[in-house]
RNA sequence: GGCUAGAUAGCUCAGUCGGUAGAGCAGGGGACUGAAAAUCCCCGUGUCGGGGGUUCGAUUCCCUCUCUAGCCA
């Protein structure tokens, strides 16, 4: 079977000089799994890889919609296994790194998300709906049709409850029922070997480490790149860690060394997400962040062989 | 020096008409299937500034000391 390297690790845990590494080593192609880095524009916030530091490696998913375009897990999933197909074909290795958990889970567990439209005008209207008479009214809209989901779902969690409704209506499908199929499917059914790395290294040092990111971006313009999607109409950038905190400052309310601050702990506590989301991800191999880079070239390596 | 207001969780503060106390933020843990850098859930013992007094009982009332603001000299 065809052998995939997934890397992930939360931000500033060094994947993209890792993943550049091993890709020059074992002749490797880099499939970025990261929500941000996918539009273009979008280049101090996200930590974007420069030309530079890809020293010839070729990286895909990256700087591949426009800002206001809508893209999703579904998007990646497909365009990942196309991606992963022509590099295998070339008789080069797929590198799968990038920090969006749920990304890197809709390729590794190949998710399916068949018959799972968005109706946004529906969406709108439960929102609307929401707003009037509360959360536990569409979470109680939820249960009479999706009794399943409504149990898993906490009712505060509006953005889910909603999204269940959503599936529901567009082709009667209960969401629950999907994940529990899917989840059981999943582990037999795919077409490639994937070899899960996580970075890891002690939470006080990845706070530095991130700090010192943060003042970098700083230095190379964050304020003005943030200016430039706070300027923009609704889109997903709006939400990312390192805009959405400089708002309150262009609007006179804030002081920027509290931008600074803010955009800091919303990464430490962004990384402490991540974290948890591939804690329980399948069969990860943990790799230590502060080892050399050669080292950890060198134990993905001898895993992928030993697998052979 | 005098007056006034404070001193309670890592931080900002609430509260107890006297029966040893609770919010927000931070922090920790967790969930996650078409927005995911999003969204959401769970977790609160701390000499209630020090000392003394009154009281069955004081963080709460009284006295005193220390510190911090502000005002008056």
């Amino acid at each position: 079977m065809d052998n995939v390297i997934c890397i992930v690790g939360p931000t500033a845990s060094g994947k993209t000089s890792l993943s550049i590494s091993l890709a020059k080593k074992i002749n490797g192609e880099i499939i970025s799994a990261d929500s941000m880095q996918i539009y273009k524009g979008l280049d101090i916030a996200t930590a974007k890889v420069t030309k530079e530091e890809m020293q010839g490696i070729i990286h895909h998913c990256i700087n591949i919609v426009n800002m206001d375009s809508d893209f999703s897990v579904a998007d990646f999933k497909k365009i990942a296994y196309e991606k992963i197909d022509q590099i295998l074909k070339k008789g080069k290795t797929p590198i799968i790194v990038g920090g969006t958990g749920l990304y890197m889970s809709s390729v590794i567990l190949d998710m399916n998300f068949d018959k799972q439209e968005i109706d946004e005008e529906y969406r709108n209207s439960l929102y609307e709906i929401a707003k009037q008479k509360g959360n536990e009214y569409v979470h109680n809209l939820l249960n009479q049709v999706d009794e399943k989901s409504a149990n898993e779902i906490h009712p505060n969690n509006l953005k889910r409850v909603i999204r269940a409704l959503e599936m529901y209506k567009s082709n009667k499908v209960k969401s629950i029922h999907i994940e529990e199929e899917n989840k059981r499917i999943s582990n037999m059914k795919s077409k490639y070997k994937f070899n899960l790395f996580c970075i890891t290294m002690d939470k006080s040092i990845l706070d530095e480490r991130i700090n010192q990111r943060v003042d970098v971006m700083f230095k190379l313009g964050l304020e003005k790149e943030a200016n430039m999607v706070y300027n923009l109409k609704n889109c997903t950038a709006k939400q990312a860690v390192g805009y959405k905190e400089f708002f309150e400052y262009f609007k006179g309310n804030k002081k920027i060394n509290e931008v600074e601050e803010e955009i800091k702990l919303r990464t430490r506590q962004y990384a402490k997400r991540q974290m948890t989301w591939f804690k329980k991800m399948p069969n990860v191999i943990y790799l230590d962040g502060l080892e050399a880079k050669d080292k950890n070239v060198e134990k993905i390596m001898e895993k992928i062989y030993e697998k052979k």
